[in-house]
DNA sequence: TGCTCCTGCAA
DNA sequence: TATTGCAGGAGCA
């Protein structure tokens, strides 16, 4: 008796883009991006395992162009270009498919869904059953009663009666299909005006395309004429569409045998890989005996009084624990507590939910009796806490009179200051970290319309998820210890800096910043009658009514009505309407300008006044504003909920939202910043002699600047060189090019690679720095600022020429706004310590990246600017002097 | 409702 | 073809 032979064949192309896809981009301590590699992998995994089958095979497209290219050049023309990290990733897929046993096919000048269609043909004509994996419609023509198809990421088997259902014609009539409604995906186009049910309607009536063809006389209407003018093309397109299934091949198909995984080759590619988690999952670690079982964590809710004082007591007896708190609101200062997670080892942690709230809910602790028995506990500086992001669990815990003291460890911002450019959620450090999928917040409350507030969630479910917080929050504060011995710079980074910022932070946004909400609105009003006559005006000249704020009928009205001239398109490619072609055009025509004011009107009404008024807290009176301590790749903050890092500052109706940030009675603002923080760190870092004296004389550093380029004395500079100096000043920070400096000066491009030569030639140490900077990068793949903070540049050395530029300016920008940012957090560190020592009635704000702003008792600012200074200047010893300037006034706008 | 695109504000 | 961010409105599925 022969048993039946069953083949699987792969579609290598759409199991790569799908894992590549569906998976966050991991990578592994060396930074090669393995994402798609760890998804193929696992894929494959549960593939093999779900089938065992007996045959298999991996088929992937060959470099290069195909008979189809040469048939339609169009033909896949506009995909776009597979990204980097997926490139880096090619080899060791194929790699891995090797060491899993199972044979890879690829043929240069031979499409895969030829070679994958001869295979699954010649399996038929065998009598085997064939399976091919893959989500690719056009292989769908290939289905009949032996062959099905299988997409594993739905779990979906396609036979013929499913195509039957979806595209109401039979497997065989697919290619005829795609070749008439087109194929976008492919680059083929179809004919005009026909969609799904045309094509049906008349491939049903004729049988198929060539009856199609043959009968194009009687089909009427526009669609009809659309056919039979493409009648030639349609041939073309159905040559796209149809598989060739006669492809020579030099393949016996009995040779594609799974060999079974290559248990060697397996363990060694999962140690370069790092996926060390796998030789477990696959079963092929050597010593998989029951000893090493995997160990199921213990999570427990706890229900009685006499379960919650026996952890109590073991929290007590702690030296550290993790904990997490359950909330009804993602915004701190509005969330509810539903209940509390704790860990103190690893796989065992505790859910205390006393907050919940929904039919049949058992009874739970009461709240205020659990939170007052762990209230010591909380605030005992001696226990450390561990958490994910603790500044929010610091608020909320503040909402019920708790102040949490003992913050030890963060793991966001472990996460963050060991690669700022990594992911630091709690989902995705448990994946790359622990390799372990955790339960997602969303599939939990559900989304949109039907999501529920935590509070509603049941408990058992709702244990499982807080207790897992707080375990693997538990768990990775294990492993970023360990990685932070390694890295003693960046410890002490973490340690000293991060770390307590925390606590500053938390202070500036529970203080709040007052604002005045009736001189907003009014102003928002007067703003409101303007942007009225702004729009008539404009109606008048377009000669109709349209949308201002809407660059697409901005558009349609310049380009399109009014056909005025396209300076510049867009990324996407659509006709620019910036501010910067408006500008321009402004020259000649009227509406252009009318565009302009709306918008800048529009803006400052809709995000500063508006949207301002919305989040002015009710009790408070007061804008909280959050700042993200891990968001910004350089070390900056970033400030969110809402950003008060972008208040306008350089318009007259600009400035008169910073009038609305104002001080309560008794108080003035007094707002402090750096003066050309950056540039002098550039001086500091480049140690360029004529920049450093320059700073040490207390220079204007743009005239200094344009003096040594025009060369000329400091008071012959006049303000249009001294704009020059400034710009190229600032572009030297970017990285500019000389392309970017025209544009910036409205010169052409010969002047302004004129001038930067000449700044490099009088200014030779700064050169010196660039180029050491990016050599640098280039050999250890990050750059770091003075405190040793790291950002990492994997495509410092990319072939790709846009990607390599682009991470060769961040490497030269990243060190000075990186020192920059960890300047001001140790004076942020330095100031709020002496606030608490000094007992000054005074409070720290705001943050805006080189600027302080403070809220002070008015007896007692002149004392306090006196001794604020100093400190922000010797924040960090520089080979040059830090210089501070000190504002004070009712409002910001005054202060500043 | 959720997503992308375009635009523009700050240091 | 100048760095780092956040956010609003339009348009669309």
């Amino acid at each position: 008796m022969t048993q039946i032979r069953k083949l699987i064949i792969i579609d290598g192309s759409s199991y790569l883009f799908r894992a590549y896809h569906a998976l966050p981009e991991l990578s592994n301590s060396k930074h090669q991006p393995t994402g798609a590699i760890y998804g193929v992998g696992k894929m494959l995994f549960k593939l093999l395992q779900d089938h065992q089958p007996s045959h298999i095979v991996t088929v992937m497209d060959a470099k290069g162009k195909t008979i189809r290219h040469q048939l339609y050049p169009n033909y896949k023309s506009h995909r776009p270009k597979m990204d980097q990290n997926l490139v880096d990733q090619l080899k060791q897929v194929d790699e891995l498919v090797q060491v899993m046993g199972i044979p890879l096919v690829r043929m240069t000048g031979i499409e895969a869904d030829d070679i994958m269609a001869t295979l699954a043909i010649q399996a038929q004509a065998k009598g085997w059953h064939c399976t091919i994996v893959s989500n690719d419609k056009d292989l769908t023509q290939l289905i009949n009663p032996q062959i099905q198809m299988l997409d594993t990421l739905k779990n979906i088997v396609l036979d013929e009666q499913s195509v039957l259902n979806k595209y109401q014609l039979p497997p065989k009539l697919i290619a005829d299909y795609l070749a008439l409604v087109g194929d976008s995906v492919d680059g083929i186009p179809g004919i005009a005006k026909v969609g799904h049910k045309t094509a049906v309607k008349w491939l049903q009536t004729y049988g198929g395309l060539e009856q199609l063809i043959q009968n194009a006389d009687k089909i009427t209407g526009k669609v009809g004429e659309n056919l039979r003018n493409n009648l030639d093309n349609l041939k073309l397109y159905y040559q796209l569409t149809c598989l060739d299934t006669q492809i020579a091949l030099d393949i016996d198909l009995e040779q594609l045998t799974w060999q079974g995984l290559q248990t060697q080759a397996l363990l060694d590619f999962c140690q370069r890989l790092e996926f060390h988690a796998w030789p477990k999952d696959f079963g092929i670690d050597n010593n998989h005996n029951n000893a090493d079982k995997r160990v199921k964590a213990d999570y427990q809710a706890l229900l009685t009084w006499a379960d919650f004082h026996h952890y109590l007591s073991q929290l007590q007896q702690s030296q550290a624990f993790a904990f997490d708190t359950e909330t009804t609101h993602l915004d701190p200062l509005q969330a509810e507590l539903v209940g509390l997670s704790f860990a103190i080892h690893p796989k065992q942690a505790v859910y205390i939910p006393f907050n919940h709230h929904y039919l049949d809910a058992p009874m739970q602790l009461n709240q205020t009796q659990v939170l007052q028995a762990l209230k010591p506990l909380l605030e005992n500086p001696d226990i450390a806490k561990i958490g994910q992001n603790l500044k929010y669990d610091q608020h909320v815990l503040a909402n019920y009179g708790i102040a949490l003291q003992g913050i030890g460890d963060d793991t966001m911002l472990a996460s963050y200051v060991l690669d700022s450019t990594e992911k630091h959620d709690l989902d995705y450090l448990a994946i790359k970290h622990l390799n372990y999928t955790t339960i997602h917040y969303k599939d939990i409350v559900g989304k949109g319309k039907k999501q529920k507030s935590f509070a509603q969630v049941d408990i058992a479910t709702a244990s499982v998820y807080a207790a897992e917080d707080a375990d693997i929050s538990l768990q990775l504060q294990q492993k970023f210890r360990q990685a932070l011995a390694q890295q003693p710079t960046l410890q002490q980074l973490y340690q000293t800096l991060e770390i307590p910022l925390i606590k500053v932070l938390f202070k500036m946004e529970r203080q709040g910043v007052l604002i005045d909400r009736v001189a907003l609105s009014q102003q928002s009003q007067v703003l409101s009658k303007k942007i009225q006559q702004i729009e008539q005006s404009a109606y008048h000249i377009a000669g109709e009514k349209f949308n201002l704020a809407s660059p697409k009928q901005i558009q349609s009205i310049l380009y399109e009505k009014l056909k005025l001239p396209i300076l510049k398109k867009t990324p996407k490619g659509q006709p620019s309407t910036s501010e910067e072609v408006l500008h321009e055009l402004a020259v000649n025509y009227s509406l252009p300008r009318l565009i302009l004011e709306h918008r800048g009107f529009a803006k400052l009404k809709s995000t500063y006044m508006e949207a301002l008024i919305k989040q002015i807290n009710p009790k408070t009176q007061r804008v909280h504003t959050s700042y993200h301590q891990a968001v910004a790749v350089t070390g900056r903050l970033s400030s969110v909920q809402p950003n008060l890092q972008n208040i306008p500052i350089r318009t007259e109706q600009g400035r008169k939202i910073r009038q609305a940030f104002i001080a309560p009675k008794g108080y003035k603002i007094v707002a402090a910043d750096y003066s050309q923080i950056e540039l002098r760190i550039m001086a500091h870092l480049s140690q360029d002699t004529t920049l450093l004296q320059a700073f040490h004389n207390n220079q204007d550093i743009h005239q200094a600047t344009a003096a040594e380029i025009f060369d000329i004395a400091l008071e012959q500079v006049n303000a249009e060189q001294r704009r020059s100096a400034k710009a190229i000043n600032f572009g030297l920070i970017y990285g500019m090019s000389a392309f970017g400096l025209a544009k910036q000066l409205n010169i052409d491009n010969k002047q302004a690679k004129q001038y930067i030569e000449r700044y490099f030639q009088r200014y030779p140490q700064v050169k010196r720095f660039m180029d050491q900077t990016r050599e640098q990068a280039s050999k250890q793949g990050y750059v770091e600022t003075l405190l040793g903070r790291r950002l990492y540049l994997p495509e410092i050395n990319a072939k790709n020429t846009k990607q390599r530029q682009y991470a060769e300016r961040t490497a030269i920008n990243a060190p000075m706004q990186g020192t920059a940012a960890d300047i001001i957090k140790l004076a942020m560190l330095a100031v709020d310590q002496q606030l608490s020592q000094t007992q000054t009635d005074a409070k720290m704000l705001m943050q805006v990246h080189d600027e302080l702003v403070f809220e002070v008792a008015e007896a007692e600012v002149s004392a306090f600017s006196q001794w604020l200074k100093p400190i922000m200047e010797k924040a960090l010893k520089l080979d040059l002097p830090l210089v501070v300037a000190i504002g004070v006034g009712d409002n910001w706008e005054e202060a500043h």
